[in-house]
DNA sequence: GCTTTATTTCTACGATAGTCGAAATATCAC
DNA sequence: GTGATATTTCGACTATCGTAGAAATAAAGC
C-alpha cells in the first residue's frame, strides 16, 4: 500500500462526524445504512453529511449502492484492514510485531 | 479510549511529512532522532518540521526529550497501540475480530 | 561575558476544510 | 406527466492547516 491513499484514509477518519459515521457503518455490517438514517443518527443536516460521505467514499473507506430512492452506504472492510495493516506493518521496524488481525467481511465469515 | 484523542491522532498522522516523520521515529526505536536529523531526512525546513513535530507531540504520538543542545523525539508505542486498538475494537460490532497485536516497547521486549 | 549550534516561536500568506440553506437531481407511485 | 421522497450539488462564509523566512530562545564551549 502506498502512502498517499493511507493519508487520504487517515484524513477522512480524522473528523468527528466522519469517524462516527464510519463506525456506525462498521457496526451496521453488510446491510449498510441509508444517507438519511445516518443523518438522523448523527444529528447532522443532510447536506453536511452528504459532504462527509463523499469524503469517506473518495478515500475508499465506504461503498455506495442505490436501493430504490435511497442510497445505501456500507463500510469497506478490506480498506480498513489495509489501513491498519499498513500502520502495523511499519511498526517496530517490521520485525517483531505480528501482523494485525483482520476483520472479516460477511462473506468471509460465512465461509469460515 | 475517547473519540477526541483518536481524532487528534488520526489528524496528526494524516499529513505527508508527519506520517513520514512518525514512521521514521517508529523505525528508529527507543533511541529516537533529533529534530535536525529528521528535518534533513525529510528535506523539510526546520521551522516547518518543528510545527509538525509539535502537532504529533500534542496528539500524544511522540515524546520529546532534551539531550544536550538537541531535542530528541521518539515514537510513543503505547499511544499507537491504543489507536489501532480503538479502530479494531469497534470493528465487526466488537464480536468476532481478535484484538490487534501490540507493538512492544523496548522495556516490554526486554522483559519478554 | 561572547560565540556557535540547535531548535522553536513569530508573522504573514494562500489553500483547503467544514457548515448549512436553497436549488437541483434522481427515483418511485399514481 | 405530476407529485412526493431521498439525496446531492451549489454558493457563500468562517476557521484552521501548511509553509517558510526572520527573530527569539536554550544550551554548550571558550
Amino acid at each position: 500500500m502506498e502512502s498517499l491513499p493511507v493519508i487520504k484514509a487517515l484524513g477522512a477518519l480524522a473528523q468527528e462526524h466522519r469517524l462516527a459515521a464510519f463506525r456506525l457503518l462498521v457496526q451496521a455490517g453488510a446491510g449498510g445504512m441509508s444517507a438519511g438514517s445516518l443523518a438522523d443518527a448523527l444529528g447532522v443536516p443532510n447536506s453536511s453529511l452528504s459532504f462527509h460521505l463523499a469524503q469517506l467514499t473518495n478515500a475508499g473507506l465506504i461503498i455506495q449502492q442505490r436501493r430504490s430512492r435511497s442510497l445505501i452506504y456500507s463500510a469497506d472492510y478490506a480498506a480498513m484492514n489495509g489501513l491498519v495493516g499498513y500502520l502495523m506493518e511499519n511498526c517496530c521496524g517490521g520485525g517483531i510485531c505480528a501482523p494485525a488481525s483482520n476483520c472479516l467481511t460477511q462473506e468471509e465469515r460465512n465461509a469460515a
